[in-house]
DNA sequence: TGATGATTATATCGTCCCGATACATCGGAG
DNA sequence: CTCCGATGTATCGGGACGATATAATCATCA
């Protein structure tokens, strides 16, 4: 997961770690203790590429290593965002796939979002389950915490349901109509090839 | 975080690795990957014990292993249930610990629910800030994201309030009034539960 | 001037946990 | 009788975490 995040933020401009981790950030707090490693295999990979940032102009601050995407990194990227199996809705991959959304195949974007609705619901049904008879066989704090889950659960699902709604939306309001292309909002020009 | 829980759960009685499985699944989905070398390493260390359920009298279904706990190991259940640490709040260690509230200290448990408050307060702030500056710097997906985050925090904030009222009018309760002796309340009584 | 601490920046370590997979045995359904 | 699904134990590779180390830069205040 932390690949694609990399490979996608890669995409927009190259970075070196510290500015990587930030930009991170807005989507998941990963360690550092975690970029910095998946940095260095993605490098021996050939899916980035790292320069020392020479500028002898400053004597500068202990010349940072900054990344760029490589042609097989953007090959990758397109690999891992198109890909729609069990893993991709997931809680590790959900919000990654979701950060990168705007550069996701509509159809693919369906797919994740109504497998992760599936999964939800699934959840909420077990813990639906469990508090039903939590009476017997749980205490009042385990039992506490399945409410917690369970509300959590609905909430995702109506969260989910909203997102499914207005990509179908798009979707009919696309497909019919022929090539539209307008929704600002939904992504800010992201056609740039680079 | 498994040691807790595993521990916790022998404490009832002695069990073989696949119930003790079911039955964590009731707080959290560990993995089969997890529990085995886990059960090793406590036996190991001694926490707990392994004995071969030998029953001749059914040609048995291979022999499964009982796991029973050791004194080192009621021990090392009761330091790990009276820490409240920073990790007694993380996501990862929250449900566990509350799993166990009912063999937990009262003391420890306020502490653990406001630290866990603390926490999930600060998390909540800084979704509310990213979603604050959200129309410049991030995509409409990754907005909903922390639109769900947020929620997901707010939720949970108001969950704490209600679970640290009701720790404090227990406490409330038992403390002025001297000698109440009986911890009734923590097991029945769900209140109204909202 | 120098001490102090915050920020920027890179890196490693041990540990936890996951999912996939493999292997067996048992009971019941077809 | 054979296949299937539950029961049951186990290992493997890998991803991620949190603590920690190191170091340079920068602002501030004494």
């Amino acid at each position: 997961m932390l690949e694609l995040a990399v490979l996608g933020l890669l995409h927009e401009a190259p970075m070196h770690g510290y500015e990587l981790r930030k930009r991170l950030q807005e989507i998941r707090a990963f360690s550092c203790g975690t970029v910095y490693p998946t940095l260095r295999r993605m490098s021996r990979a050939g899916l980035i590429e790292e320069t020392q940032e020479e500028q002898e102009a400053q004597r500068s601050r202990r010349a940072r290593r900054v990344y760029r995407l490589t042609e097989p990194g953007r090959d990758r990227f397109v690999e891992l965002v198109e890909d729609c199996g069990p893993r991709a809705c997931q809680d590790e991959a959900f919000d990654v796939r979701l950060a990168f959304f705007a550069r996701t195949p509509p159809t693919i974007r369906m797919r994740i979002l109504e497998s992760r609705r599936r999964r939800v619901e699934q959840r909420r049904e077990g813990q639906r389950a469990i508090l039903a008879r939590a009476d017997e066989q749980c205490d009042r704090y385990t039992a506490q915490l399945h409410r917690l889950g369970l509300d959590h659960s609905e909430l995702e699902v109506r969260w989910l349901d909203e997102l499914i709604a207005h990509e179908r939306a798009e979707q009919g309001a696309e497909r019919p109509a022929g090539v539209g292309g307008l929704d600002r909002g939904l992504d800010r020009d992201t056609t740039n090839g680079t």
